[in-house]
DNA sequence: TATATATATCCGGATCTATGCATCTAGTCA
DNA sequence: TGACTAGATGCATAGATCCGGATATATATA
């Protein structure tokens, strides 16, 4: 009964489920990618990305400084099952639209510049990436 | 984004998978009748069918002094396709087959004898419910 | 009305989880 | 080698969750 329990745990998280519906959408990102596209943390982003992977969600790689996390496989293929389903379910929710925005323009932003950095994602948190797409409010 | 996590975090739990898949094997069943087979107290029983059904997962029905609950129907569609495929992922772990043989020796039980009680419960998790069912250990 | 009972909820404590900060690890590059 | 950096992890804390036992609620019955 365990793996389930994990399964399903895994995506009793916000921040979780917001992780999963960018690789859902994007083959691969590195926990820079994750943390100026979510607007979290750096350590908040690897655990949460640690979590998945235990979880049997995503797979990782590692090439040089960076970790780069992909979805799946999962040896499980009703895991998989699930997922694809909460493909659907995730691009209903009203973040899931604002998160593609994140991911795009982020993906510009670290095209041009340098190699994706800490620093750059912190600043992409703080400034026109953040400005462009929350549109109510502030990120608490 | 609420509602998803709520859903995932309701079946992140060993008991309440447990109780889903008795529910999704059998048309509905009073708490008694989930203190029985699951082999729980009666306020754990009560609390974890009342969180599945916060969750959008569970109906239930007064009729008397008794609370009947039965699996969905959830108005979220793609809850239901997971809670389907929530069955064969349940169907294949070790205690689904020993719970519905609980399941079953308990309704031959409560058939006969008088009406569901919560006594008549406790002394199935002790007495020959249990003896037959339980291989390996004892529930703790 | 008074008693009995199934279920819901409250109350404490124990345990798990999430998080920010700091530090450690292991690559890169000069 | 030494400085630098992305990512993982230790630590402490706040908050969530889980649990058993006790109590409250609501219904049935005498």
């Amino acid at each position: 009964m365990k793996v389930a329990v994990r399964f399903f745990r895994a995506l009793g998280d916000e921040a979780r489920l917001k992780i999963l519906w960018l690789l859902l959408n994007h083959r691969e990102l590195c926990v820079c990618d994750v943390m100026a596209i979510v607007g979290i943390g750096q350590s908040k982003a690897s655990r949460h990305l640690a979590t998945l992977r235990q979880a049997g969600l995503l797979t990782d790689r590692k090439e040089g400084l960076w970790s780069y996390y992909s979805y799946g496989p999962s040896s499980d293929e009703l895991a998989s099952a699930h997922c694809e389903l909460l493909r659907s379910t995730l691009a209903r929710l009203p973040d899931a639209e604002e998160l593609l925005d994140r991911l795009k323009g982020w993906l510009e932003v670290s095209r041009h510049g340098a190699s994706c950095t800490k620093d750059a994602a912190s600043a992409f948190v703080a400034g026109k990436g953040a400005m462009t797409t929350l549109r109510k409010g502030n990120n608490r």
